[in-house]
DNA sequence: GCAAGAACGTCAGGTACCTGTCAACTGTCG
DNA sequence: CGACAGTTGACAGGTACCTGACGTTCTTGC
């Protein structure tokens, strides 16, 4: 409709403004922030992941992971171990309480995004998904660019 | 693919960062930044828009609004008025360099963002964008929700 | 006409994130 | 073996953004 929303990237922002903001709100009650589940998320995948490993996965400096990670481990829901024979990295596991706790919020934030994709189609969404995926492999395409210039 | 990826809310998230970095790197030849762009487009459609107007339109508080807004008065491509009959607000305008920038930087950014989308069809964007706009209204659902509880 | 409420721009303070840097450590190649 | 580039976790410093509050001004209901 308008001109701002012609530009696909300014109507992403504000899905994702919108989808973090709903999802926050659903995980008040399990005492999550948004970027914490998702790394709780990642580490049930890919238990022993290093903090660069996170940091990379969720595309945030290394730094940040670092300090999100802290405030889990504060919490009991994840712990650091020194990697067997990588002697300046840690590996990250998730304690039972944090497997718990994910399992606990890991529904409630999929009843969100279950709901609110409700009437798009398998189809829709799976061009829906490739169109993102797309978007988001974008700046790994720079480079790409970059070299054909 | 991966347990991460399953949640929708982390690729749109990607899909975001990504696409800002990629906008971002083709406005730095014209001096903007990603939301010093969305403003301009935002007033060149709507002049006379006050601070707060433009703070709701982009989704950011009204003091982030208001130094992005300075920063774009200082280069000289936007000018602040007094409202002519409300006496608290004030009417912001593209200034004629501001005009001619947002101009310039247009059709560069539009071309990324077509070379982005190309191999998508007409109807598949057509149902990328409307699951974006539900996702970006996800966040007005919820006082509707709240209402139901 | 006027009191109550909301909205405007702005100031102060805090939070989250990033960049830049460092020492320690690993892997590689001559 | 030993120099060297790359990586990891941590430290400082800076930036961008937000929340909360304020004085002023508009708007609404009585």
């Amino acid at each position: 409709m308008s001109t701002e929303e012609a530009c696909s990237t300014f109507l992403v922002r504000h899905a994702w403004l919108s989808l973090r903001g709903v999802v926050a709100e659903a995980l008040v009650e399990h005492d999550l922030s948004v970027a914490q589940f998702a790394s709780l998320l990642l580490l049930r995948e890919s238990p022993g992941m290093s903090v660069a490993d996170v940091a990379r996965k969720v595309s945030t400096a290394r730094q940040s992971a670092n300090e999100m990670l802290g405030g889990l481990e504060r919490a009991g829901l994840v712990e650091r171990r020194q990697h067997p024979t990588d002697r300046r990295s840690q590996q990250i596991f998730l304690t039972p309480t944090g497997s718990a706790r994910l399992e606990a919020a890991l529904p409630t934030v999929q009843a969100v995004e279950d709901r609110l994709s409700a009437g798009f189609t398998e189809s829709d969404l799976a061009v829906v998904s490739a169109w993102l995926h797309r978007m988001a492999g974008a700046s790994a395409g720079i480079n790409e660019e970059i070299s054909t210039l």
